[in-house]
DNA sequence: GTGGTCTAGACCACC
DNA sequence: GTGGTCTAGACCACG
Protein backbone atom coordinates (compact mmCIF):
# COMPACT_ATOMS: atom_id res chain seq x y z
CA UNK A 1 0.00 0.00 0.00
CA UNK A 2 2.75 2.28 0.99
CA UNK A 3 6.32 1.96 -1.13
CA UNK A 4 9.37 3.42 -0.03
CA UNK A 5 12.04 4.58 -2.59
CA UNK A 6 15.41 5.41 -0.78
CA UNK A 7 16.54 6.86 -3.78
CA UNK A 8 13.97 9.73 -3.43
CA UNK A 9 15.94 12.79 -2.35
CA UNK A 10 12.58 13.83 -0.59
CA UNK A 11 12.80 12.60 3.09
CA UNK A 12 10.50 9.39 4.42
CA UNK A 13 7.66 10.67 6.21
CA UNK A 14 7.02 13.55 3.29
CA UNK A 15 6.61 10.44 0.73
CA UNK A 16 4.45 8.53 3.18
CA UNK A 17 2.33 12.04 3.52
CA UNK A 18 1.78 12.40 -0.14
CA UNK A 19 0.78 8.65 -0.69
CA UNK A 20 -1.89 8.83 2.27
CA UNK A 21 -2.80 11.92 0.67
CA UNK A 22 -3.50 10.32 -2.59
CA UNK A 23 -4.84 7.17 -2.02
CA UNK A 24 -7.33 9.75 0.27
CA UNK A 25 -8.19 12.18 -2.32
CA UNK A 26 -8.79 9.40 -5.05
CA UNK A 27 -10.91 7.46 -2.89
CA UNK A 28 -8.71 4.16 -2.00
CA UNK A 29 -9.06 5.10 1.49
CA UNK A 30 -12.74 5.89 2.49
CA UNK A 31 -13.77 8.14 5.45
CA UNK A 32 -13.78 7.40 8.74
CA UNK A 33 -12.10 4.12 7.61
CA UNK A 34 -8.89 3.48 10.16
CA UNK A 35 -5.43 3.64 8.74
CA UNK A 36 -2.85 1.28 9.74
CA UNK A 37 -1.42 1.99 13.55
CA UNK A 38 1.94 3.68 13.76
CA UNK A 39 3.72 0.89 14.82
CA UNK A 40 2.28 -2.03 12.54
CA UNK A 41 3.40 0.44 9.75
CA UNK A 42 6.50 1.14 11.04
CA UNK A 43 7.21 -2.43 11.05
CA UNK A 44 5.64 -3.22 7.72
CA UNK A 45 7.94 -0.59 6.40
CA UNK A 46 10.78 -1.43 8.72
CA UNK A 47 11.25 2.12 9.65
CA UNK A 48 10.90 3.91 13.06
CA UNK A 49 7.87 4.61 14.38
CA UNK A 50 9.06 8.11 15.38
CA UNK A 51 9.09 8.57 10.94
CA UNK A 52 5.57 7.51 10.53
CA UNK A 53 4.01 9.37 13.40
CA UNK A 54 5.55 12.44 11.88
CA UNK A 55 3.73 11.76 9.01
CA UNK A 56 0.24 10.68 10.53
CA UNK A 57 0.65 14.69 12.65
CA UNK A 58 1.13 16.53 9.45
CA UNK A 59 -1.86 14.65 7.53
CA UNK A 60 -4.04 15.38 10.57
CA UNK A 61 -2.85 19.12 10.69
CA UNK A 62 -3.60 18.92 6.83
CA UNK A 63 -7.08 18.03 7.78
CA UNK A 64 -7.03 14.70 5.87
CA UNK A 65 -6.95 12.36 8.76
CA UNK A 66 -7.65 12.57 12.75
CA UNK A 67 -6.22 10.56 15.23
CA UNK A 68 -8.15 9.27 18.64
CA UNK A 69 -5.47 8.83 21.57
CA UNK A 70 -6.04 5.25 22.12
CA UNK A 71 -8.13 4.06 19.29
CA UNK A 72 -6.08 5.16 16.35
CA UNK A 73 -5.81 7.25 13.31
CA UNK A 74 -9.34 7.71 11.00
CA UNK A 75 -9.77 9.18 7.64
CA UNK A 76 -11.14 12.72 7.62
CA UNK A 77 -11.97 13.50 4.46
CA UNK A 78 -13.86 16.37 2.64
CA UNK A 79 -14.93 18.42 -0.17
CA UNK A 80 -13.33 21.16 1.05
CA UNK A 81 -10.08 19.49 0.83
CA UNK A 82 -10.29 17.89 -2.71
CA UNK A 83 -10.56 21.45 -4.14
CA UNK A 84 -7.77 22.70 -2.07
CA UNK A 85 -5.92 20.18 -3.19
CA UNK A 86 -6.58 20.81 -6.81
CA UNK A 87 -6.05 24.25 -6.50
CA UNK A 88 -2.47 23.02 -5.16
CA UNK A 89 -1.97 21.26 -7.56
CA UNK A 90 -2.91 23.59 -10.50
CA UNK A 91 -0.29 26.35 -9.41
CA UNK A 92 2.34 23.49 -10.07
CA UNK A 93 0.82 22.87 -13.26
CA UNK A 94 1.11 26.68 -14.02
CA UNK A 95 4.95 27.06 -12.60
CA UNK A 96 5.74 24.30 -15.15
CA UNK A 97 4.01 25.68 -18.05
CA UNK A 98 5.93 28.78 -17.78
CA UNK A 99 9.17 26.92 -17.46
CA UNK A 100 8.40 25.20 -20.61
CA UNK A 101 7.60 28.53 -22.64
CA UNK A 102 10.27 29.72 -20.98
CA UNK A 103 12.65 27.30 -22.53
CA UNK A 104 11.21 27.87 -25.85
CA UNK A 105 8.92 24.77 -25.90
CA UNK A 106 6.37 25.26 -28.63
CA UNK A 107 2.79 25.39 -26.96
CA UNK A 108 1.76 22.37 -29.26
CA UNK A 109 4.19 20.03 -27.53
CA UNK A 110 2.71 20.89 -23.99
CA UNK A 111 -0.86 20.04 -25.69
CA UNK A 112 0.42 17.34 -27.10
CA UNK A 113 1.64 15.79 -24.27
CA UNK A 114 -1.00 16.54 -22.11
CA UNK A 115 -3.69 14.92 -24.24
CA UNK A 116 -1.01 12.06 -24.05
CA UNK A 117 -1.21 11.47 -20.55
CA UNK A 118 -4.97 12.26 -20.31
CA UNK A 119 -5.97 9.74 -22.88
CA UNK A 120 -3.15 7.46 -21.75
CA UNK A 121 -3.70 4.67 -18.85
CA UNK A 122 -0.64 6.23 -16.70
CA UNK A 123 -2.82 6.00 -13.37
CA UNK A 124 0.42 6.22 -11.91
CA UNK B 1 20.41 40.38 -11.77
CA UNK B 2 20.33 37.52 -9.21
CA UNK B 3 17.95 37.81 -6.28
CA UNK B 4 17.96 35.52 -3.02
CA UNK B 5 14.89 34.63 -1.42
CA UNK B 6 15.81 33.69 2.11
CA UNK B 7 12.35 32.22 3.20
CA UNK B 8 12.50 30.12 -0.08
CA UNK B 9 12.90 26.30 0.93
CA UNK B 10 15.60 25.63 -1.52
CA UNK B 11 19.04 26.05 -0.89
CA UNK B 12 20.85 29.40 -1.07
CA UNK B 13 23.35 27.51 -3.98
CA UNK B 14 20.47 25.98 -5.85
CA UNK B 15 18.80 29.36 -6.60
CA UNK B 16 21.92 30.76 -7.76
CA UNK B 17 22.30 28.06 -10.31
CA UNK B 18 18.28 28.17 -11.38
CA UNK B 19 18.83 32.06 -12.19
CA UNK B 20 22.05 31.14 -13.73
CA UNK B 21 20.65 28.43 -16.04
CA UNK B 22 17.63 30.63 -16.81
CA UNK B 23 19.42 33.95 -17.97
CA UNK B 24 21.78 31.72 -20.18
CA UNK B 25 18.71 29.91 -21.47
CA UNK B 26 16.81 32.58 -22.75
CA UNK B 27 19.86 33.76 -23.59
CA UNK B 28 19.94 37.09 -21.72
CA UNK B 29 23.56 35.83 -20.64
CA UNK B 30 25.44 35.65 -24.29
CA UNK B 31 27.81 32.61 -25.18
CA UNK B 32 31.51 33.59 -23.95
CA UNK B 33 30.69 36.63 -22.03
CA UNK B 34 31.76 36.93 -18.47
CA UNK B 35 30.04 36.11 -15.50
CA UNK B 36 30.34 38.28 -12.18
CA UNK B 37 33.71 36.75 -10.03
CA UNK B 38 33.01 34.35 -7.24
CA UNK B 39 33.67 37.31 -4.58
CA UNK B 40 32.23 40.16 -6.27
CA UNK B 41 28.87 38.64 -6.04
CA UNK B 42 28.87 37.36 -2.88
CA UNK B 43 29.55 40.83 -2.10
CA UNK B 44 26.91 42.24 -3.65
CA UNK B 45 24.51 39.45 -2.35
CA UNK B 46 26.32 39.90 1.16
CA UNK B 47 26.27 36.00 1.35
CA UNK B 48 29.32 33.55 1.82
CA UNK B 49 31.77 32.77 -0.92
CA UNK B 50 31.74 29.50 -0.80
CA UNK B 51 27.91 29.41 -1.71
CA UNK B 52 28.95 31.22 -4.97
CA UNK B 53 31.71 29.07 -5.95
CA UNK B 54 29.85 25.71 -5.45
CA UNK B 55 27.12 27.02 -7.18
CA UNK B 56 29.83 28.04 -10.05
CA UNK B 57 30.83 24.69 -9.82
CA UNK B 58 27.89 22.95 -10.48
CA UNK B 59 27.63 24.86 -13.31
CA UNK B 60 30.28 24.17 -15.20
CA UNK B 61 29.86 20.70 -14.32
CA UNK B 62 26.43 20.79 -16.30
CA UNK B 63 28.04 22.34 -18.46
CA UNK B 64 26.53 25.70 -18.97
CA UNK B 65 30.06 27.79 -18.06
CA UNK B 66 33.46 27.11 -17.90
CA UNK B 67 36.29 28.86 -15.91
CA UNK B 68 39.69 30.17 -16.86
CA UNK B 69 41.95 29.97 -14.28
CA UNK B 70 42.99 33.66 -13.39
CA UNK B 71 40.47 34.71 -15.34
CA UNK B 72 37.35 34.08 -14.31
CA UNK B 73 34.12 32.17 -15.85
CA UNK B 74 32.43 32.36 -18.73
CA UNK B 75 29.03 31.57 -20.03
CA UNK B 76 29.09 28.21 -22.47
CA UNK B 77 26.04 27.67 -24.03
CA UNK B 78 25.30 25.16 -26.62
CA UNK B 79 22.06 23.77 -28.29
CA UNK B 80 22.40 20.27 -26.66
CA UNK B 81 22.35 21.83 -23.18
CA UNK B 82 18.98 23.63 -24.72
CA UNK B 83 17.33 20.33 -26.01
CA UNK B 84 18.51 18.44 -22.02
CA UNK B 85 16.95 21.33 -20.09
CA UNK B 86 13.68 21.30 -22.55
CA UNK B 87 13.91 17.41 -21.88
CA UNK B 88 14.04 18.15 -18.18
CA UNK B 89 11.36 21.00 -18.17
CA UNK B 90 8.83 18.43 -19.71
CA UNK B 91 9.54 15.64 -17.38
CA UNK B 92 8.21 17.93 -14.28
CA UNK B 93 5.46 19.57 -16.67
CA UNK B 94 4.09 15.84 -17.13
CA UNK B 95 4.48 14.89 -13.65
CA UNK B 96 2.13 17.86 -13.04
CA UNK B 97 -0.16 16.69 -15.61
CA UNK B 98 -0.70 13.45 -14.23
CA UNK B 99 -1.30 14.87 -10.48
CA UNK B 100 -3.82 16.80 -12.21
CA UNK B 101 -5.19 14.32 -13.90
CA UNK B 102 -5.02 12.45 -10.65
CA UNK B 103 -7.18 14.91 -8.69
CA UNK B 104 -10.06 14.69 -11.24
CA UNK B 105 -9.33 18.32 -12.76
CA UNK B 106 -10.66 17.53 -16.24
CA UNK B 107 -8.02 17.78 -19.45
CA UNK B 108 -9.93 21.17 -20.55
CA UNK B 109 -8.93 22.95 -17.52
CA UNK B 110 -5.40 22.06 -18.19
CA UNK B 111 -5.51 23.05 -21.96
CA UNK B 112 -7.48 26.22 -20.97
CA UNK B 113 -4.57 27.00 -18.36
CA UNK B 114 -2.17 26.13 -21.15
CA UNK B 115 -3.62 28.76 -23.75
CA UNK B 116 -3.86 31.30 -21.42
CA UNK B 117 -0.09 31.01 -20.26
CA UNK B 118 1.10 30.68 -23.74
CA UNK B 119 -1.12 33.58 -24.76
CA UNK B 120 -0.50 35.94 -21.74
CA UNK B 121 2.06 37.98 -21.24
CA UNK B 122 3.80 35.92 -18.34
CA UNK B 123 7.26 35.78 -18.87
CA UNK B 124 8.86 35.64 -15.36
CA UNK C 1 -27.31 13.40 26.71
CA UNK C 2 -24.07 12.86 26.48
CA UNK C 3 -22.20 13.52 22.79
CA UNK C 4 -19.08 12.19 22.12
CA UNK C 5 -16.75 14.22 19.52
CA UNK C 6 -14.44 11.92 18.20
CA UNK C 7 -12.85 14.92 16.55
CA UNK C 8 -12.01 16.66 19.68
CA UNK C 9 -8.75 16.13 20.79
CA UNK C 10 -9.37 16.11 24.60
CA UNK C 11 -10.02 12.37 26.13
CA UNK C 12 -13.54 10.69 25.71
CA UNK C 13 -13.84 10.29 29.31
CA UNK C 14 -12.87 14.38 29.66
CA UNK C 15 -15.44 14.95 27.37
CA UNK C 16 -18.27 12.98 29.51
CA UNK C 17 -17.47 14.78 33.09
CA UNK C 18 -17.17 17.59 31.70
CA UNK C 19 -20.88 17.41 30.48
CA UNK C 20 -22.41 15.54 33.08
CA UNK C 21 -20.93 18.52 35.26
CA UNK C 22 -22.07 20.32 33.01
CA UNK C 23 -25.90 19.29 33.43
CA UNK C 24 -25.87 19.00 36.89
CA UNK C 25 -24.47 22.69 37.53
CA UNK C 26 -27.14 24.07 35.77
CA UNK C 27 -29.82 21.55 37.08
CA UNK C 28 -30.63 19.69 34.42
CA UNK C 29 -29.98 16.84 36.26
CA UNK C 30 -31.71 16.87 39.76
CA UNK C 31 -29.66 16.29 42.88
CA UNK C 32 -31.01 12.32 44.03
CA UNK C 33 -31.44 11.43 40.87
CA UNK C 34 -30.05 8.04 39.16
CA UNK C 35 -27.03 8.74 36.41
CA UNK C 36 -27.36 5.85 33.61
CA UNK C 37 -25.49 2.68 34.77
CA UNK C 38 -21.72 2.00 33.79
CA UNK C 39 -22.76 -0.49 31.31
CA UNK C 40 -26.10 1.14 29.58
CA UNK C 41 -24.11 4.40 28.84
CA UNK C 42 -21.09 2.45 27.47
CA UNK C 43 -23.61 0.42 24.91
CA UNK C 44 -25.52 3.46 24.07
CA UNK C 45 -22.24 5.37 23.77
CA UNK C 46 -20.31 2.11 22.25
CA UNK C 47 -17.83 2.84 23.73
CA UNK C 48 -15.44 1.39 26.48
CA UNK C 49 -17.35 0.41 30.02
CA UNK C 50 -13.63 1.29 31.30
CA UNK C 51 -13.97 4.60 29.93
CA UNK C 52 -17.55 5.41 31.70
CA UNK C 53 -16.24 4.12 35.24
CA UNK C 54 -13.46 6.20 34.79
CA UNK C 55 -15.24 9.02 34.21
CA UNK C 56 -17.52 8.40 36.99
CA UNK C 57 -14.78 7.92 39.69
CA UNK C 58 -13.46 11.28 38.82
CA UNK C 59 -16.96 12.83 39.43
CA UNK C 60 -17.49 11.17 42.37
CA UNK C 61 -13.85 12.08 43.64
CA UNK C 62 -15.08 15.74 42.79
CA UNK C 63 -18.01 15.33 45.01
CA UNK C 64 -20.65 15.83 41.61
CA UNK C 65 -21.98 12.65 42.15
CA UNK C 66 -22.00 9.63 44.32
CA UNK C 67 -22.65 5.86 44.30
CA UNK C 68 -24.32 2.96 46.14
CA UNK C 69 -22.70 -0.55 45.84
CA UNK C 70 -25.69 -2.68 43.70
CA UNK C 71 -27.74 0.38 43.22
CA UNK C 72 -25.83 2.75 40.85
CA UNK C 73 -24.55 6.04 40.95
CA UNK C 74 -26.98 9.39 41.97
CA UNK C 75 -26.74 13.15 41.52
CA UNK C 76 -25.10 14.79 44.75
CA UNK C 77 -25.13 18.48 44.14
CA UNK C 78 -24.86 21.14 46.39
CA UNK C 79 -23.65 25.11 46.80
CA UNK C 80 -20.24 24.45 47.81
CA UNK C 81 -19.70 22.74 44.08
CA UNK C 82 -21.23 25.50 42.46
CA UNK C 83 -18.55 28.28 43.85
CA UNK C 84 -16.15 25.62 43.15
CA UNK C 85 -17.06 24.96 39.49
CA UNK C 86 -17.27 28.81 39.49
CA UNK C 87 -14.06 30.10 40.26
CA UNK C 88 -12.67 27.68 38.23
CA UNK C 89 -14.44 28.64 35.13
CA UNK C 90 -13.55 32.65 36.53
CA UNK C 91 -9.94 31.56 36.27
CA UNK C 92 -10.19 30.37 32.69
CA UNK C 93 -11.84 33.75 31.71
CA UNK C 94 -8.86 35.55 33.62
CA UNK C 95 -6.34 33.89 31.67
CA UNK C 96 -8.61 34.46 28.42
CA UNK C 97 -8.87 37.87 28.91
CA UNK C 98 -5.42 38.17 29.85
CA UNK C 99 -4.04 36.99 26.73
CA UNK C 100 -6.65 39.44 24.89
CA UNK C 101 -4.65 42.33 26.72
CA UNK C 102 -1.88 41.11 25.60
CA UNK C 103 -2.57 41.26 21.89
CA UNK C 104 -3.63 45.15 22.40
CA UNK C 105 -7.29 43.98 22.21
CA UNK C 106 -8.43 47.22 23.43
CA UNK C 107 -11.09 46.78 26.88
CA UNK C 108 -14.15 48.31 24.80
CA UNK C 109 -14.04 45.06 22.24
CA UNK C 110 -14.22 42.87 25.37
CA UNK C 111 -16.80 44.66 26.92
CA UNK C 112 -18.74 44.73 24.38
CA UNK C 113 -18.72 40.80 23.31
CA UNK C 114 -19.20 40.11 27.01
CA UNK C 115 -22.58 42.33 26.93
CA UNK C 116 -23.37 40.62 23.35
CA UNK C 117 -22.94 37.16 24.75
CA UNK C 118 -24.87 38.12 28.18
CA UNK C 119 -27.93 39.58 26.55
CA UNK C 120 -27.63 36.90 23.73
CA UNK C 121 -29.54 33.83 23.29
CA UNK C 122 -26.37 31.68 23.45
CA UNK C 123 -26.99 28.97 25.94
CA UNK C 124 -24.90 26.52 24.70
CA UNK D 1 13.77 34.97 27.63
CA UNK D 2 11.94 31.13 27.94
CA UNK D 3 10.76 29.41 31.06
CA UNK D 4 9.64 26.05 31.31
CA UNK D 5 7.05 24.72 34.22
CA UNK D 6 7.05 21.29 34.52
CA UNK D 7 4.44 20.82 36.28
CA UNK D 8 2.28 22.33 33.60
CA UNK D 9 0.74 19.62 31.98
CA UNK D 10 1.34 20.68 28.70
CA UNK D 11 4.03 20.02 26.42
CA UNK D 12 7.10 21.55 26.40
CA UNK D 13 7.36 22.23 22.78
CA UNK D 14 3.92 23.57 23.61
CA UNK D 15 4.83 25.87 25.99
CA UNK D 16 7.88 27.27 23.82
CA UNK D 17 6.05 27.84 21.07
CA UNK D 18 3.44 29.94 23.28
CA UNK D 19 5.88 31.99 24.88
CA UNK D 20 7.75 32.71 21.19
CA UNK D 21 4.84 33.72 20.12
CA UNK D 22 3.98 36.17 22.62
CA UNK D 23 7.58 37.15 22.39
CA UNK D 24 6.40 38.11 19.10
CA UNK D 25 3.46 39.25 18.90
CA UNK D 26 4.12 41.81 21.33
CA UNK D 27 7.00 43.09 19.66
CA UNK D 28 9.82 42.09 21.92
CA UNK D 29 11.73 40.12 19.13
CA UNK D 30 11.46 42.28 16.34
CA UNK D 31 11.33 41.28 12.64
CA UNK D 32 14.37 39.42 10.85
CA UNK D 33 16.19 39.45 14.06
CA UNK D 34 17.69 35.91 14.84
CA UNK D 35 16.32 33.18 17.32
CA UNK D 36 18.81 31.57 19.19
CA UNK D 37 19.94 28.22 17.74
CA UNK D 38 18.03 25.07 18.23
CA UNK D 39 21.14 23.68 20.35
CA UNK D 40 21.97 26.32 22.21
CA UNK D 41 18.19 26.86 23.71
CA UNK D 42 18.51 23.15 24.29
CA UNK D 43 21.82 23.85 25.86
CA UNK D 44 20.29 26.56 28.18
CA UNK D 45 16.83 24.66 28.79
CA UNK D 46 18.50 21.24 29.55
CA UNK D 47 16.23 19.64 27.37
CA UNK D 48 16.76 17.97 24.37
CA UNK D 49 17.26 19.52 21.10
CA UNK D 50 14.98 18.10 19.27
CA UNK D 51 12.14 19.27 21.45
CA UNK D 52 13.44 23.05 20.18
CA UNK D 53 13.33 21.65 17.21
CA UNK D 54 9.77 20.53 16.77
CA UNK D 55 8.69 23.95 18.25
CA UNK D 56 10.32 25.75 15.52
CA UNK D 57 9.09 23.66 13.36
CA UNK D 58 5.49 24.61 14.19
CA UNK D 59 6.22 28.17 14.72
CA UNK D 60 7.41 28.47 11.27
CA UNK D 61 4.44 26.46 9.24
CA UNK D 62 2.21 29.18 11.81
CA UNK D 63 4.30 31.42 10.00
CA UNK D 64 6.11 33.26 13.38
CA UNK D 65 9.58 32.37 12.13
CA UNK D 66 11.42 31.14 8.97
CA UNK D 67 14.24 28.89 9.22
CA UNK D 68 17.16 28.67 7.03
CA UNK D 69 19.60 25.46 6.94
CA UNK D 70 22.98 26.56 7.73
CA UNK D 71 21.62 30.25 8.55
CA UNK D 72 19.59 30.19 11.53
CA UNK D 73 15.52 31.11 12.45
CA UNK D 74 14.67 34.32 11.91
CA UNK D 75 11.57 36.10 13.37
CA UNK D 76 8.85 37.09 10.29
CA UNK D 77 5.83 38.87 11.89
CA UNK D 78 3.52 40.72 10.21
CA UNK D 79 0.24 42.22 10.50
CA UNK D 80 -2.00 39.31 9.21
CA UNK D 81 -0.34 37.51 11.75
CA UNK D 82 -1.53 39.61 14.55
CA UNK D 83 -4.72 40.02 13.37
CA UNK D 84 -5.28 35.70 13.29
CA UNK D 85 -3.97 35.60 16.95
CA UNK D 86 -6.37 38.00 17.73
CA UNK D 87 -9.11 36.25 16.07
CA UNK D 88 -7.93 33.31 18.29
CA UNK D 89 -8.31 34.99 21.16
CA UNK D 90 -11.14 36.39 20.99
CA UNK D 91 -12.84 32.85 20.20
CA UNK D 92 -11.26 31.65 23.33
CA UNK D 93 -12.58 34.72 25.35
CA UNK D 94 -16.50 34.21 23.81
CA UNK D 95 -16.00 30.15 24.95
CA UNK D 96 -15.13 31.42 28.86
CA UNK D 97 -17.96 33.69 28.32
CA UNK D 98 -20.08 31.66 27.99
CA UNK D 99 -19.00 29.33 30.29
CA UNK D 100 -19.52 32.03 32.94
CA UNK D 101 -22.60 32.77 31.96
CA UNK D 102 -23.93 28.73 31.96
CA UNK D 103 -22.69 28.40 35.78
CA UNK D 104 -25.14 31.84 37.09
CA UNK D 105 -21.28 34.45 37.38
CA UNK D 106 -23.75 37.72 37.16
CA UNK D 107 -22.20 39.75 34.08
CA UNK D 108 -21.37 42.56 36.32
CA UNK D 109 -18.84 40.41 38.17
CA UNK D 110 -17.37 39.08 34.63
CA UNK D 111 -17.26 43.14 33.49
CA UNK D 112 -15.54 44.05 36.96
CA UNK D 113 -13.25 41.73 36.31
CA UNK D 114 -11.88 42.64 32.71
CA UNK D 115 -11.92 46.12 34.32
CA UNK D 116 -9.62 45.21 36.90
CA UNK D 117 -7.20 43.38 33.97
CA UNK D 118 -6.94 46.10 32.09
CA UNK D 119 -6.41 48.76 34.79
CA UNK D 120 -3.85 46.63 36.64
CA UNK D 121 -0.35 46.18 35.93
CA UNK D 122 -0.62 42.59 35.07
CA UNK D 123 1.41 42.12 31.74
CA UNK D 124 1.98 38.65 32.64
C1' DG E 1 -3.63 -2.38 22.06
C1' DT E 2 -3.58 2.93 20.52
C1' DG E 3 -1.39 7.75 19.77
C1' DG E 4 1.75 11.50 21.97
C1' DT E 5 5.92 13.23 24.08
C1' DC E 6 10.64 13.16 25.13
C1' DT E 7 15.58 11.77 25.22
C1' DA E 8 20.05 10.49 23.29
C1' DG E 9 22.66 10.32 19.64
C1' DA E 10 23.66 9.94 14.74
C1' DC E 11 24.24 11.73 9.97
C1' DC E 12 23.24 14.98 6.29
C1' DA E 13 23.09 19.42 3.70
C1' DC E 14 24.28 23.99 3.94
C1' DC E 15 27.04 28.26 5.00
C1' DG F 1 28.57 26.74 13.06
C1' DT F 2 23.31 26.16 11.36
C1' DG F 3 18.71 23.54 10.59
C1' DG F 4 16.58 18.90 9.00
C1' DT F 5 15.90 13.96 9.10
C1' DC F 6 16.08 9.56 11.14
C1' DT F 7 16.81 5.83 14.57
C1' DA F 8 16.31 3.46 18.98
C1' DG F 9 14.17 3.23 22.92
C1' DA F 10 11.61 5.00 26.88
C1' DC F 11 7.41 6.54 29.32
C1' DC F 12 2.73 8.40 29.52
C1' DA F 13 -2.32 8.77 28.78
C1' DC F 14 -6.10 6.51 26.88
C1' DG F 15 -9.45 2.63 25.80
Amino acid sequence: MIIIDYKDRRPIYEQIIERFQDLIVKGVLKPDSQLPSVRNLAMELSINPNTIQRAYMELERQGFIYSVKGRGSFVSFNEELLSLKQKEVMEKLQKAVEAAKGVQIPEEEVQKSVKRIYRGEEMK
